[in-house]
RNA sequence: GUCCCCAUCGUCUAGAGGCCUAGGACACCUCCCUUUCACGGAGGCGACCGGGGUUCGAAUCCCCGUGGGGACGCCA
């Protein structure tokens, strides 16, 4: 049987991290088997659904390259489906009207919970043969519940938690419709992964306790039972639970916070599962190792550091040229710009560094593209001179050679090299440890006292702009 | 309260009864490299929640605790 998994969010906000890898677990497995994965997007919730958020979580897939198979297909457009199989089942007598109002079911919710019982049903409009039910109010729009069975056990061998058996009698008659007459989340569900051919049900470990109920339906219908595999939740780096008030955060910041998109997928596919000891892999290699039997049953604490760490791996290794169309975007958006677009160049951006290079000479030293962009900056504009680092450096005693570096290199033909051996020559002639000159030039020319090589950096930064700023300096 | 789930270094994890003196990665520490800061290289620190079983042998299987989490909506 062809396997098709399928993601299933509710558009009430963004795709944070937890359905991400959820959405990429759910794919990855389609991949590795040669499957469908499909995109379902559970709008049943007319409230508290958005387009808005629809958007969200497209675009956040997109930008993980998370592509689907079949969809996004919306619940609120399978309406007559829906309505069709309530039909059916009322017809069966799976399923039943239920006149109880919000009001009658909040009190019977309120005395179980008083007497320490698990809230639920009582079954007052449950038909049992032999029964009478009550006389039907006139002015109550009723509710369809599924008929539960209230003995034996519901059972699965989840494919993440091994197997899970719920007695019946633990489950109540639960709401499929509404009184307006919209089905609810669970039947929706049922219905959708039934006529979907849903083959395997891979989703957060908060729907263990819908699994059972939505098994029972399943097999009112007929229909197959799919495998379930239940991922436990990610927690945040302070071991707290993700929620809106308290770090989850949509994917898509993620990328404005200066990371690649490699490095959180890399991150989001170890984080609960494991290849032995292999710890970066691109998708590809993940899509032929990844199985569920190698998903963690227990929650996961979010890392920071070991993203930032696999952020530094992927910047290293990205393609020069799509790494300098993001730094170019995140320089720009500082007001700066670079050489990077054809149309810049048609301004006075002729003799700016050219960024690729100076890439190359950055991106060893980066974990994040936020901060490279940030440390590159003064190519590209003045910069701001750390006042306690100039004085640090620019000691009385070397500004004559300061003076001295700058005159020779006037004369010569613009390289690394030539400047390096400039350099030594000075520090030889004056009997100095070769930092002493570094260091001061390091200042003038970067504002800051760590870049790399001082030699390199000026090759790039150009022999018009490294005398400039030495000669503010020295002035 | 009831039901369900979970439990290996600080964190992510390897581990399917002997391969475990518990392995890897991030972080941390030390040293090396060095033109500062990084990168990189070499080392180091560091864990099987507790108690009972089962077994010749348990991180691995069972039971009981303990601790954490989830679910109990006309939300999804």
């Amino acid at each position: 049987m062809t396997v098709r998994t399928r993601f299933a969010p509710s558009p009430t906000g963004f795709l944070h991290i937890g359905g991400a890898r959820t959405a990429l677990f759910s794919w990855a497995y389609a991949k590795k088997h040669g499957g469908k994965f499909i995109l379902r997007i559970e709008d049943t919730d007319v409230e508290r659904s958005t387009p808005a958020a629809v958007q969200a979580i497209l675009d956040g897939m997109a930008w993980l390259g998370l592509d689907y198979d079949e969809g996004p297909f919306y619940q609120m457009q399978r309406m007559e489906t829906y309505k069709k199989v309530l039909q059916t089942m009322l017809d069966a007598g799976t399923a039943y009207y239920c006149y109880c109002s919000k009001e009658d079911l909040e009190t019977l919710r309120e005395q179980q919970t008083l007497q320490g019982l698990k809230p639920r049903y009582d079954g007052k409009w449950r038909p049992e043969s032999g029964k009478t039910l009550p006389l039907i109010p006139k002015d109550i729009p009723p509710v369809i519940r599924f008929k539960n069975p209230q003995t034996g056990v519901v059972a699965w061998d989840d494919l993440v938690k091994g197997r899970i058996e719920i007695a019946n009698s633990e489950m109540d008659d639960l709401i499929i419709a509404r009184a307006d007459g919209t089905p609810t989340y669970n039947f929706c569900v049922v219905v959708d992964d039934f006529e979907m051919g849903i083959t395997q049900v891979i989703r957060g470990d908060d729907h263990v306790n819908n699994t059972p109920r939505q098994i029972n339906m399943l097999m009112a219908l007929g229909a197959t039972i799919p495998q379930y595999a239940h991922l436990s939740m990610i927690l945040g780096d302070d071991g707290q639970k993700l929620s809106k008030r308290h770090g989850a955060v949509s994917v898509m910041q993620y990328h404005e916070d200066g990371y690649l998109k490699e490095a959180v997928l890399n991150y989001l596919a170890r984080l609960g599962w494991s290849h032995g000891d292999a710890e970066v892999f691109n998708m590809q290699q993940f899509c032929e190792w990844f199985d569920l039997d190698h998903i963690t049953p227990s929650a996961a604490q979010f890392n920071t550091e070991k993203l930032n760490w696999l952020n530094a791996h992927y910047i290293k290794e990205a393609n020069l040229d799509v790494l300098a169309e993001d730094i170019a975007i995140r320089l720009q958006s500082n007001s700066l710009q670079t050489n990077i677009h054809a149309a810049s160049r048609t301004s006075n951006l002729a003799d700016t560094p050219d960024l690729k290079l100076v890439l190359g000479l950055y991106r060893e030293r980066a974990n994040n593209l936020n901060q490279l962009a940030k440390d590159i900056a003064y190519f590209y504009a003045k910069p701001q001179v750390d006042a306690a680092e100039k004085q640090k450096h620019m000691t009385a005693e070397i500004l004559p050679i300061l003076h001295e570096f700058a005159q020779q290199i006037k004369e010569i033909e613009w390289t690394a090299e030539n400047i390096h051996n400039i350099m030594n020559a000075l520090v030889a002639k004056h009997q100095l440890k070769f930092p002493k000159l570094a260091m001061p030039l390091r200042v003038m020319l970067t504002g800051i006292a760590q870049s790399p090589s001082i030699d390199q950096v000026m090759a790039l930064l150009g022999q018009k702009e490294t005398l400039a700023r030495i000669e503010t300096n020295l002035s």
